[in-house]
DNA sequence: ACCTGAACACCGTTCAAGT
DNA sequence: ACCTGAACACCGTTCAAGT
């Protein structure tokens, strides 16, 4: 994906691919993805649009890479004693804390494929579970398990943040607001889903994450 | 999500939520999320593009309806005789296909946050669970982490097979491609994902879904 | 009450012209 | 070689005017 790293020196404050990708962060971060225009990145950059193409492709190109230098940072090399479960448990915990301060992430990760951000996440685990002992030939499935349940609960509860943010004034209001709707719902019908509204007011979305990261570990150590 | 039932009788063609609902399906299946433009929309119905907000509130409100329609169609009742672990896959083999067919629900589910067609699935496994005999307290953490992991991977198959037919002619390419590109990291600090670029190429989509299946209700199992 | 469709305020991207 | 910024081809959404 990086292939045309930029090969010789350039002036201190001229553009580049790592300025472009911090502002856009950085915008991000403080506006959210609606808010990341070409216009407002440029201006950002005290530049005009069209010069920001010299550097990256498109917007998903953009998107893609400020997701990728948000992972790199939360993928941190292993703990040199640790156990290959308290590594992925670690592991897990850093995606879902990057994930919950960087909320528009989420959602780029999960379109993001077979690239940069999701491979980092990916080789990371499958080394794990090589040291926990899964066969060869059972590990593409181990991983996909690990990785999709990693980055689909951590997107969630981005998306929630996100939505929090922008629809309610806290976080404890918008899980309240959900929570109601769910309590509303046909008493037949949807009776599991009612009988869980108290649990999602109430539940640390942090603890029920690493739960079901316990739940996949324990499935894979059943098995070998 | 849907309190603003038409409550009275209309005319044969007039607009309606389910009509446009239909015609929005119609749209994404043959040209996928970007074709679907109120522009388009109103085209196909015949219409101007202002009368399709009498019946939908924005284009989120559209697309999160749309997927619902797919997943309401792809839940069925539970096989009577079915064990607890059958009926999740096929339910968990339900969603893969409707996705698989409908490659842009993928991407429009989880932005669905806690809205109605998720409710559905949330649902759906739950009573399982519970026929599988996972205590109360207990419950919400496998439903998240069988939920997510249900609409991570089938989610993250529908972005290849959306991706696949815009960039390349047939899947089978496309999986080719990104296990070139996966083959070409960095032989030390990416050992893992280059391991398994052979299997990428080779795997059922399929077959590994339900295997990571498994590996959550075993889990669960090992546990209670 | 509901539809119509021109108009509005944007957006990503391009490209001739500059330095 | 790289930046500039006006211009292009769109987009979702609104709203006065019609029926």
């Amino acid at each position: 994906m990086d292939k045309k790293t930029p090969p010789r020196a350039r002036r201190d404050d001229s553009l580049s691919r790592e300025r472009i990708i911090d502002a856009a962060i950085a915008i991000l971060d403080q506006d959210g993805e609606r808010g990341l225009t070409f216009q407002a990145l440029s201006a950002h950059l005290a530049t005009g649009p069209g010069a920001i193409y010299g550097h990256i492709a498109n917007k998903a190109d953009l998107l893609t890479a400020a997701c990728d230098a948000i992972v790199a940072r939360a993928v941190t090399p292993d703990a040199p004693g640790a156990t290959p479960q308290a590594a992925i448990r670690t592991l897990a915990l850093a995606i879902f804390d990057a994930m919950d301060a960087h909320p528009w992430a989420g959602a780029a990760l999960i379109q993001a494929g077979g690239k940069m951000p999701v491979v980092r996440i990916l080789e990371s685990v499958g080394r794990q579970l090589g040291a926990l002992g899964v066969p060869e030939a059972a590990r593409w499935a181990g991983v996909c398990a690990l990785v999709n349940y990693i980055l689909g609960v951590s997107g969630q509860n981005a998306a929630n943040a996100q939505r929090a943010r922008t629809e309610c004034a806290e976080r404890g209001a918008f899980l309240a607001a959900v929570s109601a709707e769910w309590s509303q719902l046909d008493a037949v019908q949807f009776a599991f889903t009612r009988s869980m509204a108290g649990q999602l007011r109430a539940h640390d979305d942090r603890d029920d994450f690493l739960a079901g990261v316990d739940i996949l570990l324990r499935g894979l150590a059943a098995r070998y």
